[in-house]
DNA sequence: ACACTCGGGACACCCCGTTACT
DNA sequence: AGTAACGGGGTGTCCCGAGTGT
């Protein structure tokens, strides 16, 4: 149906409207009159889109999952090392969390989420398989040390970023979330690499945020 | 006077309904109607008592945060030393994260304050600096390297304490908080301890564990 | 409680305002802005005294069917012969049907109800207990015949009055009310009162109706 | 042309559909998303087929109007006597408010007119002038007596045969229609029929209804 | 031309957080 | 400490045309 070409673009200027919205005063301050005026869009047509407020937020928490997790593919089909991969990604995480106000947005809406409707999980699940994978393959290479519960490892690291990003948007609009991710992985990386690669592997967080941000 | 003795016991037991409330449905989804019929007050007197609703949540979290910083006064009474403290209090705040409900909507609270107020930041910055002392001590008796940053550590415990706590309400509704707060320090202890003890205190956060909570 | 006083009287207010648009609009097309604003009470103090417009309409119906039934108190306390109070009963209502706003709008409330509630049957029942009751009286003096069934009787008059004072409504707007209920009773007491009555009861319909109504 | 043909079997079907929705929910609740699922036409063609939601109730009123009075033309082609297709148009019609789904709506939707439309008078009429035709050529064959007034004898048994099946469904939902039926007749007989007549007359009304329902 | 997607406003009901008067 | 009243939106969703394709 190519009728929905103007539909499809409707529906995202909401969701990008809306996501605006929510992302600024969270997700009961934000009332659909708020997100009809920011979109342009009536509430009928509103309402043609999303089936309510509840859906339209889960939209935008979708709407993130994918334009994250994408992030994700990306690495893999670039073919980067595990130990690489896991910190790119962080990085670029972090980037979509400063600059991409679906993503922002969506993350807080992921948090908020058990005020609306059931926790949302699949998000963490994700990731911590994600994780999983880079650390299997870093073993596999001889970044990370054989014998570590990848499981264990990916279930602190995704937990251990989520509330780093939490507490730097608190205390600084996450303006030093750079900051806080690299020293995250100089605490955790002396749990994960083998002693005789220390020496080269110490450093890699920081050189990763560089290539991936910039001095920023 | 005895009338202000039952003044301050009706507050607390509007508190306490408040919490339970606050800490089931969210600030957004409670109504001041929800807490008057939870706690047997009219509206009138709940009013008396507390100028607003978010008034009312302010005060939630007040109570939570005096609660569980009140456990940190404790351990610096009983001299306890650094490292051991810091273990100790995150066990308890674990504990208290799982089975106090005042505690449990306050920290609901704390994150959902921002649709609702000014984003809380003291209660971090608060913990952030009872954790430095705890670190500070802890290298003055030897269980952490020098020169190390005890700032940046300590920046970087309070949001990964954070994050597992709400990454494991997420899950398992706090049911593995123990779990998770002990792979965490097992996951940032290899780069604080100094080699030379890393024998005797590897072991140390699931003997803590079992000291403050037990086999649970 | 002398204070509710005033509440009493605001409660009652509604009530008679809201009678007043059920009764001009039916339920579906009532809106609450319509009861608030013929009131002239806020919707406020509206949802205060009722909670829901179907607890409104509800109201308006215990109201109508207080006053109706009443009537059939009266009759009983004057001590009225059985096919006496029968008639009166029916040309007192009808004189309500017509020109008491609550019971107007309490009857047309009764039988939309099924679109907003469960179907009505208490008042049914009650008339027709009522009913029953002067029938059994009216067989004691010998005005009505013995060995009929005064259940059916009941169950077929009360269900016959509902619907002439229906169509008598849909095509006059009740303006020939009096007209009907009268020819009911001049169809319907053939067959209840004894051939050797006849002659003195056949006219009973039209000199109640003047004694209760006048010429009108 | 062909192209109609399918339009006319849409409108069929919207307009069954309709008919059960409206039977089931009434006029105010029944949406006309409610009626596009359930006849499984978007809501843009239902507004092809029919101007508004009240035209859509219009026309099932008026379908249920064609059936019923159907029933009557057949009568009059097999050449009933008047009495006898009194009594059978009642039997027969009952059944319909019994088993028939556009007939249950149209006769609801008829009496919830007056909330969104003018009340509707005609199939009140067409009825009286039916049974007054009946009553008439029952008069010519001795069945009723002379000199009574038919239109007033019409003007009662239409109302009363509404209220019966009004009440039936209030109490029972028609479950207790047919014996409703014969009671009101076996009450309305004696005011009609002549003394010499009573005897094989009586029991007319029960042998009509088995003749046309059964035991049922 | 028929059919339908898409979008448009308009309220309706609910009820919420709050104040005035006892 | 409490009863009564207050307005103000919030969400849902309803009924209905423009616009678009088949």
């Amino acid at each position: 149906m190519a009728r929905q070409a103007r539909a499809v673009e409707t529906r995202a200027g909401i969701l990008g409207s809306a996501a605006a919205v929510f992302q600024r005063k969270g997700y009961g301050a934000t009332s659909l009159a708020d997100v009809s005026a920011a979109s342009g869009v009536t509430k009928g047509a509103l309402y043609f889109h999303f089936d309510s407020k509840e859906a339209l937020a889960l939209a935008v928490i979708d709407a993130q999952h994918h334009r994250s997790i994408s992030l994700g593919r990306a690495l893999v089909e670039q073919d980067e090392s595990g130990l690489r991969a896991a910190l790119l990604m962080s990085f670029r995480l972090a980037r979509q969390l400063r600059d991409d106000t679906v993503v922002r947005a969506g993350i807080r809406l992921t948090m908020e989420a058990s005020s609306f409707s059931a926790p949302v999980r699949e998000p963490y699940l994700d990731w911590m398989a994600a994780f999983e994978g880079y650390l299997r393959s870093a073993i596999a290479v001889g970044d990370v040390r054989e014998g570590i519960d990848v499981g264990a490892v990916a279930h602190f690291i995704i937990p251990a970023f989520t509330g780093v990003q939490l507490v730097s948007e608190a205390l600084t609009g996450r303006a030093d979330i750079y900051d806080r991710v690299t020293e995250l992985w100089q605490f955790l990386l002396p749990a994960l690499v083998p002693g005789e690669r220390w020496a080269q592997l110490s450093g890699l967080p920081t050189r990763i945020r560089h290539e991936v941000i910039g001095a920023d």
